[in-house]
DNA sequence: GAGAGAATAGTACGATCGTGCTTTTCTTGT
DNA sequence: ACAAGAAAAGCACGATCGTACTATTCTCTC
């Protein structure tokens, strides 16, 4: 069973996460965040013993939450395309779902970070770059099942699918218009289709 | 001629926007910009009044920037595909250029500002608003000189060219690998070349 | 070149921030 | 149930923030 401690320590990172997701892990002040979880300053504090261990605990937190309502559910998917399309359709109704507040935590932290070098900085860009390897390895394995066309680069290819669904959530934070979520999962259809494999014609 | 005033007002902005570029438009302080620009603090806070002065001048100061170093050279080139690869591809230059110290000014700041309604929110979406325009402006009008498909949505085009450089900016300044740019342009060159209008045939 | 007004600097105040130190309250294993 | 230790609260500090208010210096116009 979970301590007390341990309990009331996700309390807060749940906050933490949804808070940072909205405003930025910057504005995450530990007075705001005590405030918000109805404990004390110092209270809380003491769980992270610095403003750097709070940001990273939250990070690791983020990333636990964002496995969990993304990548687990596409796991369940067959290898290939299926499975591709599983993950990106898994992100945007990740992002439709509103798991966190504020849009996707990591599109907040990451563009907040990306200018500040530190260990925050770069637990953020490791989520990030385990996110791509995701979508690099589903396109390789697509391809190895004959599913998509082998002469095609998987890393441009899960950079173009990324892209449509990173530019729909910050279009649609932005512009609270949901039709960018439709717009992406066009073109992420449309994108597959087009690079599915023409069946090798027999001599 | 420029009154002195005007001149270290500008001379302020240029250093609000690139910082701000970096660590985004709320770490942009009066006293931090005030050394920065080597001024004191309270000559500094003058010029705008308020922070919020100061964070509405600075984004409009970008925007200018913008404007100068994005849309203007895109102009030169004629209407149609041409243009809209221009407009594209002045964009990615001006990220390799380091326009701005942090990247583009305005992936920092929508991010940091899409979840803190407000004036300063609204002047970013404005100019997110008007890029994107001329993203759709510049593909339809490729499409009503029969240069595109006039099939395709242009909006989606657009979604989906602007989705590419904007990710291309995402990816590089988290993992400094300019190699994204290049895969940036070369996702656009072939959507533009797939969505090449097919000759009517004649009949 | 002198006077008017703009531009910049000086100083101070209240609020909020992160963090250390001490004390109180609560949990948990025996 | 009671002691030991974890968890939470109380309190104080120096620093930095935005912003007033006042004083000084510079710039332009006649």
């Amino acid at each position: 069973m979970l301590t007390k401690g341990q309990r009331t320590r996700a309390a807060i990172l749940d906050t933490a996460a949804a808070l940072a997701s909205e405003q930025g892990l910057g504005s995450l002040s530990i007075g705001g965040l005590a405030t918000a979880t109805g404990m004390s300053k110092s209270g809380l504090f003491a769980h992270f013993g610095s403003k750097e261990g709070l940001q990273l605990a939250t990070v690791d937190h983020a990333a636990a939450i964002f496995v969990r309502e993304v990548i687990e559910p596409a796991r369940s998917s067959p290898r290939g395309i299926v499975r591709t399309w599983a993950l990106l359709d898994a992100f945007l109704d990740y992002l439709e779902r509103g798991v966190f507040a504020g849009g996707c935590f990591f599109a907040t932290t990451s563009a907040e970070f990306k200018n500040r070098p530190g260990p925050v900085r770069d637990r953020i860009a490791e989520q990030l770059a385990r996110w791509r390897e995701y979508l690099v390895r589903a396109v390789e394995q697509a391809q190895e099942l004959g599913e998509l066309d082998p002469a095609a680069d998987p890393r441009r290819v899960a950079f173009e699918l990324n892209a449509f669904v990173q530019n729909a959530e910050s279009q649609h934070e932005l512009f609270a218009d949901p039709r960018f979520f439709e717009l992406a999962r066009d073109a992420v259809r449309e994108r597959l289709e087009s690079l599915r494999a023409t069946p090798e014609p027999v001599r």
